[in-house]
RNA sequence: GCGCCCAUAGCUCAGCUGGAUAGAGCAACGGACUUCUAAUCCGUAGGUCGUAGGUUCGAAUCCUACUGGGCGUACCA
């Protein structure tokens, strides 16, 4: 089985090939329609060939569909419009072909002409505390690609680039060393440990808070006469049309950076507000006035290579380990390397030495840079005080993978607020012996609150992962529970079932919203909506694949079953043909998302045919088929269907549920 | 100031390297359960694709300018 859309690509390249121009462009220049009435693939090359040709585009088509040869797949070719070529698959190669699928393991996606090793570079959290909702992006796109690639058929590297060696093991060393409740580690490291980071970070909050505090509340005050002074003026009436749109405007735009500088006080309020509000802390606060520069200091000593702070590190790492791992396993991510920054730490040196050897990098400003064409400012390797940077460690890290995992491909899945620092490692590669490789930042937008910006808890914290994961699970579990529904099952659900299902729905809520909307964009939380029951959400794919499992224990068969006795297929229904056509397409959706780094790709197509399946689900009985035949067809149809429901959703890391 | 991204239905979002009448979901309204789970299906309504130009057979898509928003912008990651 091959790609519908390439086989039809290499005939129309072949029918092109009487023309004498680049054949492989116009080719490609074919595309399944929008509407029925054209067939289901049209070649739109006729049109731009009119200028090249220099004969009506109409004319042109005519000599092409002479020319192709389409027979054994498609009815004869027709000629519409001001030159369409369009394209209809005949019924009976639709049939053999999607038949073909129910014994096939890989559905119909073809071996890589050129299988690529890929290493993926994901999720990296910094460690020692608690993931947020930020990680979810990374992660959840991240292991998608991944399992795309692999399904593909190249050879997949994933690796978690931990932040294991940054500023927040400065926070909880300095935590632990003041404040560390000895019998509450011993019993709970890891509570223990995000205890102590939570509370470090709130003094150091605190304090920064207070220091920023004047400076915000000018701005805020300032903002606030200059929204007032432009609303003001935007009410003139003497004031002429196009000036006073304008003023208008203006007044719009003050008012708006009056609010958000008026937010961003009060933010700072609430900071000092939480301390002050408890004797306790505020005695605390008091005494560790100066714990924004120790805990750098603690960082510092780390860096060193100070025996007690190593010490330190070494006891803690484990333990966040563990509590970062408790999310992967929920989210069911794996990873084949998990290489922090600590790992590179002792190569950074030898980095820098190497690129001043090079006369890559150059000292300014007693910074270590590497001035790059085209960019403002410079890739700083080496800070003036000594210590290394980001732009350090990824460049070792690249360095390392190119010598160790020989890529030829990485991906980094990495927020879009980072591009410039990709940019211009990217830059750099070629010019320290990586231009070989494949450099892909695959950047992603921000999760928004309800308010469109980015969300938070009330606290004005960035949203714990773990509770939203719990908050998700709930919500399902509601859903499953309600009486009216699962009256219906019979036999009725058991506990263990419905806490399957909440699990199930509730996690594939949470990825299934982020991975259908395009990456590249930011989008908008709204837990209500990703486990409503109604539309387009996981609970929708997850309920057609139920309803197939449904119908084939109603039939007392398997998936095994039918496709050990399907010999073929019939379509007599129109929703039979859509649906058909829908799961040959499989192949065409995974290639797709695999070009775009766009898993929304496969959601869209997944969704695309759950509908499909629910409108012949509608329109055509099965087990109550008129004749056997027809039983068997559709029970295979059926087959075909559920295997790549269930194929796709976990490329996207979702479960299946037999009953729901 | 400079750079990158974005602007599509009341709301949330798709729209593939330019293709025929711009699509879903939610919300609104109207239908369909004696028939394999109505967590479904069918229908109605809703859009000068931010504005103005340009490129061409053809533009939501490409180019330019403008307006408005987000993000980044020398030693955090």
């Amino acid at each position: 089985m091959m790609r519908i859309l390439e086989v039809l690509q290499a005939r129309l390249a072949i029918a092109l090939a009487q023309f004498p121009l680049d054949v492989q462009s116009y080719a490609s220049q074919i595309r399944p329609t929008n509407n029925a009435k054209f067939g289901d693939y049209q070649a739109n090359c006729a049109m731009p060939l009119k200028a090249v040709l220099n004969e009506p585009p109409h004319q042109i088509a005519e000599r092409i569909v002479a020319a192709l040869q389409v027979r054994d797949l498609c009815e004869p070719p027709e000629i519409a419009g001001p030159g369409f070529i369009n394209l209809r698959l005949r019924d009976d190669w639709i049939c053999e072909a999607t038949i073909a699928m129910l014994n096939d393991d890989r559905l119909g996606v073809p071996d890589p002409p050129n299988s690529r090793t890929i290493l993926i570079d994901f999720s990296s959290p910094n460690v020692a505390k608690p993931m947020h909702v930020g990680h979810i992006r990374s992660t959840v796109i991240g292991d998608a690609l991944a399992n795309v690639f692999r399904f593909l058929g190249h050879r997949v590297i994933t690796d978690n680039h931990l932040g294991d060696w940054g500023t927040q093991f400065g926070m909880i060393i300095y935590g632990y060393k003041h404040f560390v409740d000895e019998s509450a580690f011993s019993q709970s490291p890891v509570q223990e440990l995000v205890r102590l980071y939570r509370l470090v970070n709130s003094l150091v909050d605190y304090h920064a808070a207070i220091a920023a505090l004047p400076d915000a509340q000018e701005t805020a005050d300032q903002a606030a006469v200059a929204a007032e002074q432009a609303e003001r003026a935007a009410r003139d009436a003497e004031v002429a049309q196009p000036e006073r749109r304008k003023r208008k405007q203006a007044a719009q735009t003050a008012k708006r950076k009056s609010l958000a500088a008026r937010e961003t006080l009060e933010g700072l309020q609430q900071k000092i507000a939480q301390i002050d509000i408890d004797p306790a802390m505020q005695t605390l606060a008091a005494s560790h006035s100066k714990i924004a520069g120790d805990v750098l200091r603690e960082t510092a000593k780390l860096h060193e290579g100070d025996r007690e702070n190593l010490g330190l590190w070494q006891k803690f790492l484990p333990h966040c380990s563990d509590e970062i791992n408790r999310i992967y396993d929920r989210l069911n991510v794996r990873f084949d390397h998990t290489l922090g920054e600590s790992f590179y730490q002792p190569m950074l040196g030898d980095v820098v030495q190497r690129l001043v050897d090079e006369g890559l990098a150059t000292e300014s400003e007693g910074a270590i840079c590497v001035f790059l064409e085209g960019f403002d400012a410079p890739l700083i390797v080496r800070k003036k005080d000594g210590a290394f940077l980001y732009a350090t460690t990824d460049l070792a890290t690249l360095l390392y993978r190119n010598e160790h995992f020989r890529p030829d491909e990485i991906l980094y899945v990495v927020d879009s607020r980072q591009s410039d620092h990709f940019d211009k490692l990217f830059a750099l590669a070629p010019q320290v012996g990586l231009g070989h490789l494949r450099l892909v930042h695959v950047q992603f937008g921000t999760v928004l609150g309800p308010d469109g910006k980015p969300l938070k808890t009330r606290s004005g914290n960035n949203a714990n992962l773990e509770t939203l994961l719990d908050d998700a699970v709930t919500a399902a579990m509601e859903a499953v529970c309600e009486p009216e529904r699962s009256a219906k099952l019979q036999p009725p659900l058991t506990d263990a079932e419905r806490q399957q299902i909440a699990n199930v729905i509730g996690h594939g809520a949470i990825k299934y919203a982020d991975l259908s909307h395009h990456r590249t964009s930011d989008y908008r939380f709204s837990l209500k909506k990703m486990v409503a029951l109604e539309g387009n959400t996981v609970a929708y794919l997850e309920y057609a694949y139920a309803r197939i499992q449904g119908i084939f224990r109603a039939g007392e068969t398997t998936e095994a079953e039918i496709a050990a006795n399907a010999t073929r297929l019939e379509i007599n229904h129109d929703a039979e043909r859509e649906l058909a056509i829908s799961l040959l397409r499989f192949s065409e959706a995974l290639q797709q998302m695999a070009e775009d780094y766009a898993p929304n790709a496969l959601v869209d197509y997944l969704y695309d045919t759950a509908r499909r399946y629910m409108v012949f689900n509608d329109n055509c009985p099965i087990l109550k088929a008129p004749d056997s035949a027809t039983k068997d067809s559709r029970l295979a149809l059926a087959a075909v269907t559920a295997k790549v429901l269930r194929a796709g959703l976990r490329i996207l890391g979702i479960e299946v549920v037999p009953r729901m």
